[in-house]
DNA sequence: ATGATACCCCAGTAAAATGGTAGGGATTAA
DNA sequence: TTAATCCCTACCATTTTACTGGGGTATCAT
């Protein structure tokens, strides 16, 4: 039950933008720089998170990405489903599935997996990224 | 965000020793062909489970599997742990794990895995093979 | 005894996924 | 014009996955 370093580094380089949000482009380096990860390879996630419309890219000098919308309207979970694929813990669980296995009606398991589906789903869907900014903020707090 | 064949084949075999339990071994032939799945390969992942403890076998000629405890008494989450490995989306949520990132404390994200993780967990330990089989249960009186 | 029916165990392996690297091209601010 | 950026296509080593092969050992029925 894992997921990948794509939405590891994904979600944390999200949350580097949400931080700046208003306040200009990030340059791709200043975001690796932070999480001590390869450029290179955190620029591969990003052209994905761009591609699927959650950042923008501004080009040039002094350029870098920002959030496509308000951290608020961003969810783990739009970025998770770009970076990892839909998410559900079997392929018979998947919604955009049309070939349910035959025996779906028998197969009790199923059941499980649609249940573990469900739980993550709920929490990724009702984490945006405006309130990881909130969490962070409170934990500043907490060392003063 | 998905378990392997792994855990599939695994939780299916042992709802399947459920089903039986109380009437003897179920042979390594009877739960694959009802799977429609490799034999040696279930028998590599039974073998986890049965160091673990979670089944025992019977050898020679009318052996098999049973179930080394109550079927109320064994979870999903027992099962997935053996064949998966720990339930952590990513590495630093591991519980059994020493070394946890040295900017913890500093990583906001680290909270929404956690959060994923203990959701995943709550509902594989909540569900039992003997929930299953009463599920399974019902489902046949629904068909009548 | 002996054969058929099972489990037990180690080893190999093709294909896919993971986690990158390499290197060039296009765009724009200063 | 040049330095700072993003953009794109390839390639690649390693690990994981999902098996397959083949031999060994225990037990039951006859």
């Amino acid at each position: 039950m894992r997921i990948s370093t794509k939405g590891h580094y994904g979600v944390q380089a999200m949350f580097e933008l949400a931080r700046h949000y208003g306040t200009g482009p990030v340059s791709l380096r200043a975001i690796a720089g932070r999480q001590e990860i390869s450029e290179h390879y955190l620029e591969q996630l990003i052209a994905g998170l761009r591609k699927a419309g959650l950042v923008s890219s501004v080009r040039g000098a002094q350029g870098g990405y920002i959030l496509a919308r308000d951290p608020a309207d961003i969810k783990v979970g739009d970025i998770v489903r770009v970076l990892e694929g839909p998410i559900a813990p079997v392929e018979c669980v998947n919604d955009n599935e049309t070939d349910h296995c035959l025996r779906s009606e028998f197969c009790i398991t199923r059941g499980v997996w649609e249940k573990v589906k469900d739980s993550i789903e709920d929490v990724l869907d009702s984490i945006s990224l405006a309130d990881m900014c909130k969490e962070a903020e409170k934990e500043m707090k907490e060392c003063e």
